[in-house]
DNA sequence: TCTGGGGTCCTCCTTCCG
DNA sequence: TCTGCGGAAGGAGGACCC
């Protein structure tokens, strides 16, 4: 989708269409989501620090964004794609591979179904997308790019709208680009790249292959190795099921002590719990994430004998990990995340000896029935009905604000004590 | 007047166990 | 009984994606 975020704002705000538009966190520690291609004319571009935006654009509107809102749409747009074919994964909430192979005798050839799916998306939300359309998942992704439409300093470029890279044309494709363009080129292996003086994905292709993965590892060598010479054969794989779900926050102002910390971590864990439940898996590994206000970023995680379904067992498996870390520095952000999920279970086994792990699966068993009454609770009421005592004097939801906390009303803290 | 949130995958290291 | 080895699993961190 072009500038998802913000073309849903406009949707709705059409007097906005054409001016500079934002959509992120307006604090002071805000990043930017999307940008409208008037605000990238400026330099504007997404994941840059809000502050930075607002010094490159001073006239540029910032929206708050409404995350439900683009979840709604998002749902609408992959109704379009799953009318062309079941193999849709998505890779966020406004892009997605499709596999229209077995579509082609229904629906012709591979840029007839581009057209006509960017055809059927307008005509279902009013949204502009562009089509990348080849033989393999990643030549198919930079040709979307490239069919998207373009801002530079003096205007906005309409984009093709659909490019086709067609078998056989593949490295004619490549060759020219920027081997930053690449798939799992970040700007670590970026940097490692042009210090062995590798530019270009043709240089990168003719790379030798060993001393490519000496400096940047095996897997991850020969994996852009193999996309350099235009071998992919990655399938489309229909969605599945999460690997891991977690909430972390960033805050206005740096905290210092441990009750703190937990008490925000007890909010971030109801939250998490209660999503592993709507979704039917429970985890047995809680992973703890502090970022210092330095930017330094540790994990500490703890694994149960047993799937975990309230926060109150997860709480009790992880805390102990809090206890070798000083806190005086300063936490600028906390999160909690879950990960190795089964199904939910409700017995320990007899034969668990591992202290801590068993003390979180009885914290689990006995916590059950309450857990269930709290969910129903939160169905008929709302979720903010129940909540953890020692999180009443918090004023934030996980997920409110995922671009970074908003700007406080003056006169006004947001410290939870 | 810097640097979000959610998620995935990979690597390296340590520990445990046979 | 001690030691070394290899595999599996877990923990921590890094890099990347949108």
């Amino acid at each position: 989708m072009d500038m998802f975020y913000v073309a849903v704002e406009l949707r709705r705000r059409p007097e906005l269409v054409g001016k500079p538009v934002v959509v992120g966190g307006d604090g002071a520690r805000g990043v930017v989501a999307a940008a409208s291609y008037e605000a990238r004319r400026f330099g504007v571009f997404s994941a840059m620090s809000s502050a930075q935006a607002r010094r490159r654009c001073p006239e540029a509107i910032f929206l708050p964004g409404d995350q439900n809102l683009y979840s709604e749409v998002s749902a609408d747009v992959f109704d379009v794609f799953h009318e062309f074919t079941p193999l849709v994964e998505g890779l966020s909430l406004d892009e997605a591979f499709l596999d229209v192979t077995g579509a082609m005798k229904l629906f012709g050839n591979g840029f007839h179904i581009a057209s006509e799916i960017r055809r059927r998306v307008r005509e279902e939300t009013q949204l502009e997308c562009s089509v990348g359309v080849a033989s393999s998942k990643f030549i198919a992704k930079l040709a979307s790019k490239a069919a998207k439409p373009r801002a530079t300093a003096d205007s906005v470029e309409a984009g093709a709208g659909v490019v086709e890279v067609l078998p056989g044309d593949e490295l004619a494709f490549l060759r020219p680009l920027k081997v930053g363009m690449l798939w799992g080129v970040g700007p670590v292996t970026l940097e490692k790249l042009q210090r062995l003086g590798v530019t270009t994905v043709e240089e990168l292709a003719r790379f030798d292959l060993r001393t490519l993965q000496t400096m940047i590892g095996q897997a991850h060598g020969q994996h852009l190795h193999d996309l350099a010479n235009a071998r992919d054969d990655r399938p489309v794989v229909a969605d599945g099921d999460a690997k891991s779900i977690g909430h972390e926050e960033t805050f206005s102002d740096d905290i210092y002590s441990r009750e703190e910390v937990k008490t925000h971590l007890v909010r971030l864990a109801d939250s998490v719990a209660r999503r592993c439940r709507s979704e039917g898996v429970s985890p047995r590994t809680c992973t703890i994430k502090l970022k210092f206000s330095d930017f330094r970023v540790i994990t500490r995680s703890r694994t149960s004998v047993t799937p975990l379904s309230s926060a109150q067992a997860m709480i009790r498996l992880v805390e102990p990990a809090l206890d070798d870390i000083d806190f005086q520095e300063g936490v600028r952000l906390v999160g909690f995340s879950t990960r190795n999920f089964s199904e939910p279970t409700s017995q320990a086994s007899l034969f668990d000896d591992t202290a801590g792990a068993n003390e979180a699966s009885d914290l689990d068993a006995a916590w059950a029935d309450a857990t269930s009454a709290i969910d129903e609770i939160r169905q008929r009421f709302g979720s903010s009905a129940i909540r953890p005592a020692s999180t009443l004097n918090t004023d934030r939801e996980p997920g409110s604000s995922p671009w970074g906390p908003s700007r406080p009303p003056t006169g006004r803290s947001s410290d939870s004590q």
